[in-house]
DNA sequence: CTAAGTGCAAAAAGTTTGCATTCCG
DNA sequence: CGGAATGCAAACTTTTTGCACTTAG
């Protein structure tokens, strides 16, 4: 029910092995049948994505990646990203601060929204299942196909309240 | 209850007389406080800012600016709805289509939340009390002081369904 | 082999800023 | 007058693309 703190990149992503296997299967699959191939680069860069914290965005993944090799380029990351957020592996956020992040698709991970501290910069996630049968009626009332939802609390955290 | 549509810069907006006016004595106050200059161009930029249907973009306002007066520049616009969202008048908010939207505050409007369609970005209004109440009770369940929020339905709309 | 992927660097797209000039108060 | 605002153009930031070279299948 809660939220768990996975502020910037301090809090390992906790995915089970089902979903790993899961999300590769259907990244080779659409591969597949998209005609791509499978490079070192992009098992690297694809398989860090999955373990890492929700939210990252293109550089912070590539710093990621470079700590394992340091000669894959930003562009190589941007187009990775854009492939699983086109399979619909990882959806494509940005939190207003003009960098876009990716994040695991709610079917790999679990589904959640955000609560974004506005001192500190902290993001935590929430579940709430009641808004989301709102949201369903809401779409049903607007004969509107609903696909995905970016809902976002912005305040002040508890800590920064403290101070 | 149920949205009114507003894609693009179609529909105009209704905002009460006594809307305006609270607007600009919120706005002249914090002028005056700061020291802040009321010029040809801020008062008409400002002027239609109010009018214009929420969701402007920098360039949308510029080009409704330009009508009038076909000097004013893009930084003159920029720097004006910087000024409205410093003094809370108006939100900075993005869609994720990399550009950044300005829209009347609530107070000066009625608050509202958003449907997005994927396929012809048409964008819709929608309120939900019963949501609103929930988000206050995942704010007081994470001692988060709620100050703002951002709810985007994203999906395909009945127009477009149809087609 | 050959079409797809990579890395680089350049191009775009949008946002910010420096500065000479204009103009509000 | 003096400092704030404007318009222009240049600087930035981040994303996207073109291309020659490499490599998976």
């Amino acid at each position: 029910m809660g939220g768990r703190r996975v502020t910037g990149r301090t809090v390992s992503a906790l995915h089970s092995a089902a979903d790993l296997k899961r999300f590769h299967s259907l990244l080779q699959s659409y591969m597949d049948k998209k005609g791509l191939r499978s490079t070192d680069q992009r098992r690297l860069i694809v398989d860090l994505f999955f373990h890492a914290n929700g939210h990252v965005s293109i550089e912070e993944l590539l710093a990621d990646v470079r700590v394992r090799d340091a000669r894959i380029g930003y562009a190589t990351v941007y187009r990775t990203l854009k492939l699983l957020a086109e399979c619909g592996i990882a959806y494509e956020r940005s939190f207003g601060d003009g960098v876009a992040r990716y994040e695991l698709a709610d079917e790999f991970s679990h589904h959640h929204d955000h609560l974004i501290c506005i001192e500190c910069g902290g993001i935590t996630e929430f579940q709430e299942p009641r808004i989301e049968q709102l949201q369903d009626e809401i779409a049903k009332r607007h004969r509107f196909d609903l696909r995905r939802h970016k809902h976002e609390l912005y305040g002040v955290c508890a800590k920064c309240s403290k101070r």
